[in-house]
Order: structure tokens, then sequence, then C-alpha cells
DNA sequence: CTGAAAGCGCTAACAA
DNA sequence: TTGTTAGCGCTTTCAG
């Protein structure tokens, strides 16, 4: 059922060499013993073993993408973008993604992360949204094997590509300053994500450049799924409700489109219009949130970019270097792309306020 | 940098199988040895070669899921919440999952679904999405690699596991027709795929019981996402008026529930009312469908399960037979789960229609 | 231009 | 209980 290349040598009256040095197209094989091999192969209907060619090359041609708590990142249009982006990158470049699922790094049994990494059965890691002291990323490092973060990861000797979350979310804060808006309210990410701190770092910083107070009921945080955003929305309600006695918020910042869906869901729920009442702003710039209504106002992340960037310093640190020896090894480096503000439906300036607070008795 | 077993071998002053053995657990090598080895191991930061391993064993603990047009698809949260499933019982199984990239199965180069299957770089593989004349499936079970797929092929020769979608559709149009509706539009989905042709015949059989016609006009096929859905939903009221001049319809049936939430926006970009003017159901019943307003009348398909019955069927063939020789091979079958019609708020009665047809001058 | 031979690192009979 | 001996299927020097 399954010849070999022995076989083939057989076949084609060569040996297994001159076999392997024709299918791999090695130009010091004569056209006459090549198209002999190659008949002989067609004939037989033999293909090459990957793993055993894995294990003499020393490599496997495949990359894992580490994303953690998959079943949450799945779910997130943003990665699967990015992921698409990626997926296409590496498929050109002759790469087979394989994808871990439910894994943190820490884990060391059959199917882990650990495993392939430490069993060599990628030649590569990407690790997506990196969190503060990234297991992942020890993990790969430690191993020597090539690496690259999607996000921002707190050590500087990794590869790295991120949106510029700071910067992208103070824009996000002056937008809504610029409409009126004096009380808004911020629903953080997950804090042990990087992304998410910086995020809020940027809506912290942009709120006392505009010279507003943040009252810590202004603030909550969410998993970044939509039913986390809204129930940290209806937590924002309540504190806002218990603080003031009425919700004086006009303004709110999600850190990441899904919890900004979550949080519309939740206002209207509440009574409240969008963005009659209260304007939202997302994160992410993900092709669903446009699609809601209202269209949501949104930071925006050159997600294909990242991804392009991201198998570009794949490829740089899996290709055994070309041309000259020591030309341009480049190393380990941060690259941040800048966001955009993409204005939707679901901001508006803050004019006459309705005259009660609905919902209230 | 990185030991191998023989390294380990000298070190505990054992042969190389002894190593082997005790890292395996093998029950008969005394506690003493074991207790070396294991030492010597560790002291060396010895990680057994996952490469090596496969090419010996002859099998690599990899699962490869094999979904076409993988942009569309990752974006399809029933897909995602499918594979997290899948994810779940395989990692536990101590299988990895590749997920292949861009591959219909016939392409055939480097990073190809064809040379991880025909390269014997994954034990099996989870076709999704099944199509029509599969070449997916040709090519694995031409390979004779265990092989599940997810969706209805046409051949009896393969595992699969499905929702009922004809009987899912049936329901889901009675539930129509029992609120009174006659004028009954369907947006199908891509008709190489044979779950939307499965959806579409319920839909044809069930308006037939009712005794409704279907007219042409009626019927316009998707890509099975939202703004596929939006396009679609938009071509069927063009041609309603041009058919009737106005719009008649009064619910809608779209094959998923991406493309529900498509045709909700496009309605009300007419200035439809969803359900006051038009009602709609979807397929599948993803989480994020009824988190939308209205909150989405969907057929819900048992997701987890459908998850969990592929991960049994490959492991049925992936493991060596438990028990006696000959116990209950079971072999290729097609299990077909039931789903179940779940009211939201995007459906109701058919009461007094609105006077004029809005959006019309 | 082609062949022989030595691995890649591990597993699995088969002996001892 | 442990060691010896063959491979798994391909790549790759090193000769010829």
């Amino acid at each position: 059922m399954h010849p070999n290349m022995a076989d083939v040598a057989r076949v084609a009256g060569v040996s297994k060499s001159t076999v392997s040095r024709a299918l791999a197209g090695d130009p010091r094989v004569s056209p006459a013993t090549r198209r002999r091999v190659e008949a002989a192969a067609r004939q037989l209907g033999y293909t090459p073993h990957g793993v055993a060619r894995a294990l003499a090359r020393g490599r496997t041609s495949m990359v894992a993408v580490a994303a953690p708590s998959p079943p949450r990142s799945f779910s997130d249009p943003f990665f699967l973008d990015f992921l698409g982006a990626v997926g296409d990158g590496l498929t050109a470049a002759g790469y087979n993604l394989v994808l871990t699922v439910s894994d943190d790094g820490r884990r060391s049994g059959r199917g882990s992360l650990r495993e392939l990494v430490v069993g060599r059965m990628v030649d590569a890691v990407l690790v997506t949204e990196v969190q503060v002291a990234d297991a992942r990323l020890d993990l790969v490092l430690e191993q020597g094997l090539p690496c690259v973060a999607l996000g921002s990861p707190d050590r500087a000797d990794v590869y790295a590509v991120d949106g510029d979350n700071v910067v992208g979310t103070v824009m996000a804060v002056r937008h809504l300053v610029e409409m009126g808006h004096r009380h808004v309210a911020c629903v953080a990410g997950p804090s042990h994500l990087t992304a998410a701190r910086q995020r809020l770092r940027g809506f912290m910083q942009a709120m006392q450049e505009a010279g507003l107070e943040v009252p810590a009921y202004r603030l909550a945080e969410g998993d970044f799924t939509l039913t986390g955003g809204q129930a940290a929305t209806r937590r924002l309600l309540e504190a806002e409700r218990a603080a003031c006695g009425e919700v004086r918020l006009t303004a709110l910042f999600a850190s990441n489109d899904l919890m900004a869906m979550g949080a519309v869901a939740a206002l209207r729920a509440s009574g409240l219009h969008v963005p009659g009442d209260v304007s939202v702003v997302g994160f992410d710039g993900v092709s669903l949130a446009r699609m809601v209504d209202p269209p949501l106002t949104t930071v925006a992340q050159p997600v294909r970019q990242l991804g392009s960037v991201a198998v570009e310093m794949l490829l740089e640190q899996l290709m055994p270097a070309p041309g000259a020896s020591g030309a341009t090894p480049a190393g380990p480096r941060q690259v941040v792309l800048p966001c955009t503000l993409k204005p939707g439906g679901s901001t508006a300036p803050m004019r006459g306020r309705r005259a009660a607070t609905p919902d209230t008795a």
C-alpha cells in the first residue's frame, strides 16, 4: 500500500540517494535518470513520508500558533482575522499551522504545547494574546525555538508585533471628549493581558490629559467576550446608580469590539439609547462590529498587516540566512503598528441629556 | 543543548532501551533503575524527540482538521464552538490539532492538506463542512487514514456526524406557518455544501406540506456569511418588489445564523421591522445570535455533542481495538443528531400588516 | 552524475 | 529485569 523510496529505487533501477535527489529537484541528476525515477514514483504511487523526512532534515515545516484559552480567542473575530492572515502567509511559505488548544504553556501532558515545543514537532511558535509573565514565551525561548509574539511582551528579547494600544485608546477617548462627553466609563480587558493593560493606561492617560476624573465606579473589568462586556456594563450601571443616584455617564470605552457590543446590549436592556444616551467606542475594528445596529465606532487595528509582519518575522528566523553570512540578522524587535479611529453610529455629540433616568423606578 | 536518549543512557549507566522503557512507564524496570534514569534525564534536561518517536512508533499523535475556505469558517461561531469541543476531546486523548488553512484537498504543494495526509504527518483527519463531491474525503479515504466528516457526505463509506438539517428546517418553517405566515422566503446556503442542500430541501418540503407556493423570487443563495446573508436578502427584497410591486413576504428562513443576522440588518436598512414586518429564523443556535437585538429565533444544533461524537469516532478508529480482537468494530456510520427550535424575539405572529410598504418611493 | 553508507532519535522484537 | 539488534524512511556526506 505504501511504497517507500527503496521501492522506487528498485523499480527505477537506481539507488535511494538518486531517487531522493531526483525527487528533490537536485540539478545534478541526468534528465534521463530523472525521468525514469519520476515514472517509477508515479507508477508506484509513491509519496514521501513526512515524518521520516522531518527527522532526517531536522525540521518539520510546521509552525504552532499558541493561543491561550482558545475557546475564547476562537470566538474573537479579531483573532480569527489575524489567524487567516498568518495562515495565508505561512502556507505560501510552505508551512503548516498547528493550533494548540487549551494551553497556557505550563501544562505538560500529551497534546500540550510543551510536548510540541520540547519534542521539536514544530519549527517555530507564534504566541498570541501575550500575558503578563507569559509561560509560553518562557517555554519557547528557553527551548531556543524561533518565536514571534502577537502583543507586547514584558521582555525585550522576543520578536513581537502589536497595534498601538495606548495611542489608539487615547484617540478613542479624545474623540469622545471632543464630542463633549465628560463622564466616560471604561470596560477594561482581563488585567493579565498586556494589551488590556496598555489600553487601560491609554484611557487613564487621555482622561487625565482632558482634565477629567475617573472615579473607581467608572471602571470595570471584562474578559474580552461579548457576555463579559455585557456583565461588566451592567455592573458599571449599578455602581453608577449607587454612587450618583442616577446614570450620569454619557460615554463608554470598551477595550475590544466584542465587549463594546455587549455593552450596547446591556445599555439597551437598561433602557438607555446608543448613542442617544450613551456613546460607545470599541477597539479592534472587526467587521462584525460594523454590521450591527448601530455600527460601532471603533479603533481599528491593521489586522492583516499584523499577520503579515508576524509571518515575516517568523520566516526571518526560519530561513538559513539568505545572501551573505552576517547580512543584517535584524534580531528580536517589537513592531508597533498605528491604529485608526473609525467613527461609526455608536457615538454622538453630547447634546441635551434626557430629562430623567429611565429604568430607575 | 539537546541531549538525546543515548546521553541519558550513558549518564544513568544503562542502555537506551532501558531509558526508553523507564521513561515510558514500563512496569518491568526496577524501581532503582527507574530512579537513576529519571535522575539522569532531569539532570541533563532531556526531553524526548517527538519526530523520532513518531517515526519509530508509526504515529504522530496529531489529527488534522480540514476546513475548506477557512477564512470563512473561522468566522463562523458554529464552527468555532465545534472546534472547541473537538479540541477538548482530542487533547484529553493526547492528540494535537493541526488546522489546515485554505485547502480543498486538491492542492498539493508544501503546507497543503495533501502533504499532511500523504506524508503521514497526521494520524487522522476531521473533514468539516462537507461538500458535494468532496475532494478531501477522496484524498483521505484513498490514503487509508482514519477519517470523520462533520456533515452529511454523499457516500456511505465514511464516518460522519451531523445535525438533522431537514427535520430542523421543517420545524423552523412550521413554526412560521403556525404563526400565520404564508409568504415565506429562504436565504439558502452555498449549494455545494451538503448541509445547505438539505436545509433547502427541508424548506421546500415544509412549504409544500403546508400547501404554500415558493415562487423563484423567494429563494436566494448566500455564502453562509453575515454580509452574504445581507446581500442575498437585499436581492430578495428587490425581486419581491419587481414581482409583486411591494414587499409581501412576512417571514424569512436563513440557512444559518450568520446569514439570519445579515438578513435582519438588510431588512432594517430597507425600513422593515423585525419581527413587526418580517419574522426571521436562523439555523445553528450560535450564542452570538442570542445576544443581538432582537435575539434570533433559531434551530439549535447540539454543537458540543457533535464535537464529542466526532472525537469518539476518531478515537474508535485510532485505538488498536480494546478488549477482544474482533469486538464490535462498528465501522463507518452516519450519526444524525436532533436539533431543537429555540424561539427568540425575531419571530412573531403575523398580525395586521403595515398599511403601506415603506421605502418604496 | 551516481552509489554506498552513515546517521536523524527513538521503539520494539528478541535474546540473555 | 536489562541489553542487543534491527529497523522506521529519508537525507546527506563522501567516495567513485
